[in-house]
RNA sequence: GCCUCGGUAGCUCAAUGGCAGAGCGCUAGUUUCGUAAACUAGAGGUUGAGGGUUCAACUCCCUCCCGGGGCUCCA
């Protein structure tokens, strides 16, 4: 309900004819009132009684502070374009007016539903002319202040209830990443996580730079232009966050492969050229309904380990083994049991069939040649696309897509992407996309439950941790930590006077490779003594000899301790 | 988004209409210990948020927020 009030010398009203098939018969044709407060009202979908008492209410407050007795309401549909429909605006009109004359002012009206010719000589004050709003948008208001308030309440994300296997309540033991109420879906990475994160980058940044990879950084987001163009408008639209800058719209990226397109584009390629391929860890973002969130499963702000190789047609096959072998190499240090799975044509897509066909079948031959079997996904394919996807299971034994290998002919013909061949015409070069620990959020997910929080050296957060069996071994103690931090060891000092059993217990449970104990018989012959988490230990043991053992475990992502 | 279950101290959980609690962790003191939990004391709460019912709400009802499982969808 909408409302402005004025605050009148005279208001004058004559009866033109009815507007309305709804409206008020047996009226005065003429009214003038003096010195009165004038209640313009227009009646909105969704108004009640409780607003319009409400309006009532506050009107004649006002009355009473300006001294007026007489009370003029007067139907007023200009103020909204959402209007009630009539009957039930007249009636909410007509309680209104019964709710002021409950009050001690002298209530007129103007007839509802006809048309009036009107004179208004409103007072000069401050509070003379006055707009209100009751209902929807009060109401709308009223829910994001509400909003602003619980989220200034908000906090970090509850995961009570579920299992010890679960990667969530081993994050929580380990301190790896939380989630926080005012970010659904999105990762707050701890100094513990993201440890694992940025090691699992660096490994596969040194083998995309082997596989002749170069690796790019683009921005998170552009003109809805670039997504109309890449289709993802068209078939994705409903993931997108969409912002609104000015005139114009920005889309956050959900995947990189347009910008990829447009680094390719930006100088003329010679077959020579090609194969182009270009790594990106671009964050990427998807607005998942939330039912479908996950844990690290499934989030709404995703790092690919992305690469989009721009071939070709007759490099196809070649690079595509190669990724296949890239992906062995990647997946050993893991021991994970994938199973391969072909996607084909979804009925959201773009490009031809021919197209499509050509490029299933490619992956088809590419698969077969390397042995692979696979379950077919029918429909399942990106709708730029045909891929072939690796699941892994989670603790439950859910199956989670992580590495995808894509063949898309569509996006370079959408940007109009060229090289020029050997016959110095122009040819569209062929994209392959692909992601092979897929995202970092669900690979890390996957390996620690995978894992059981019990990471290998070269990814657990802390590596070693120092003890003590007493004060008395503390100043050694801190000799050999400053040595392990020399060597770039991920190491911690605890020389607490806690026991040691006690020490002991906290580093199993937070399931830190090796411990290095350090008492006086240590302190005395210059050696440590080296407990590893699998409940072995050794004494007498050189730190030199210890570190460097312990740099080869490290170096060659060893699986195994060496204890 | 839909169905369903849930949200109490930093963590794990108790209290079912009647005084908000325990263990761990944290802080302080005592203790200086040889391979999975030393002892004592203390601090720590908007019971997710808002509204309602009631003499009385962590508890019952409504709305919203966030999450678990499933459906759907994806990496």
């Amino acid at each position: 309900m909408k409302i402005l009030q004025l605050d009148v010398n005279k208001i004058e009203f004559e009866l033109i004819k009815p507007e309305l098939e709804t409206y008020e018969r047996d009226q005065p044709k003429k009214s003038e009132i003096d010195e009165a407060l004038v209640l313009f009202i227009a009646v909105e979908d969704g108004d009640n009684e409780a607003f319009g008492s409400k309006a009532v209410a506050d009107a004649i407050g006002f009355a009473g502070k300006l001294k007026r007795h007489n009370l003029v309401l007067y139907p007023f549909a200009h103020l909204s374009s959402n209007l009630e429909e009539p009957q039930r605006a007249m009636n909410l009109f007509h309680y209104m007016i019964k709710e002021a004359e409950k009050s001690k002012m002298k209530v007129f009206h103007a007839p509802f539903g006809w048309n009036k010719s009107l004179k208004v000589d409103v007072k000069g004050h401050p509070l003379a002319e006055m707009s209100r709003n009751y209902g929807a948008e009060a109401k709308e208001a009223k829910k994001v202040k509400k909003r602003a308030y619980d989220i200034s309440l908000a906090k970090k994300v509850d995961w009570a209830g579920l299992p010890d296997s679960d990667h969530r309540t081993i994050a929580e033991k380990q301190d790896l990443f939380t989630f926080q109420e005012v970010s659904p879906g999105m990762v707050y990475w701890h100094n513990n996580g993201f440890i694992i994160y940025k090691e699992l980058v660096r490994f596969i940044r040194e083998k995309l730079e082997e596989y002749g990879y170069m690796e790019v950084s683009t921005p998170i987001m552009a003109d809805t232009a670039l997504w109309h163009i890449s289709g993802h408008i068209d078939h994705y639209r409903e993931n997108m966050f969409i912002l609104e800058s000015g005139d114009h719209e920005m889309g956050l990226k959900p995947m990189n492969c347009p910008f990829s397109m447009l680094i390719f584009k930006s100088r003329k390629r010679s077959y020579r050229d090609l194969p182009q391929r270009y790594a990106e860890f671009g964050k990427l973002y998807r607005n998942e309904i939330s039912g479908a969130l996950t844990g690290l499963f499934r989030v709404r702000e995703l790092v690919q380990d992305d690469a989009h190789l721009f071939v070709r047609e007759d490099q196809m096959k070649q690079e595509l083994n190669s990724i296949l072998k890239l992906l062995e190499e990647l997946y050993k240090p893991f021991n994970f049991t994938q199973k391969s799975k072909l996607s084909t044509m979804p009925d959201s897509r773009m490009g031809s069939d021919e197209i499509w066909e050509k490029a299933t079948n490619v992956l088809k031959e590419v698969m077969k040649e390397n042995g692979m079997k696979y379950e077919l996904k029918e429909k399942e394919g990106s709708f730029y696309g045909p891929k072939i996807d690796f699941d892994i299971k989670d603790s439950m034994g859910r199956e989670w897509q992580c590495a995808t290998v894509q063949v898309d002919y569509n996006m370079p013909l959408r940007f109009g992407l060229s090289y020029v061949g050997e016959d110095g015409k122009e040819h569209s070069p062929v994209v392959l996309h692909k992601a092979l620990y897929g995202s970092l959020e669900r690979f890390i997910g996957i390996l620690i439950e995978h894992l059981q929080g019990k990471f290998p050296t070269w990814l657990a957060p802390i590596q070693v941790r120092v003890l003590t069996i007493s004060e008395k071994a503390n100043k050694y103690a801190e000799e050999v930590f400053n040595q392990l931090k020399v060597q770039h060891i991920r190491a911690e000092l605890d020389d607490s006077d806690k026991t040691l059993p006690y020490k002991i217990r906290d580093g199993q449970m937070q399931q830190v490779p090796y411990m290095i104990i350090l008492g006086e018989k240590e302190m005395e012959g210059k050696t440590i003594s080296v407990r590893s988490r699998s409940g072995k230990q050794k004494m007498g043991l050189s730190i030199d000899e210890f570190v460097s053992s312990l740099k080869s475990e490290i170096a060659e992502r060893k699986n195994e301790l060496m204890l």
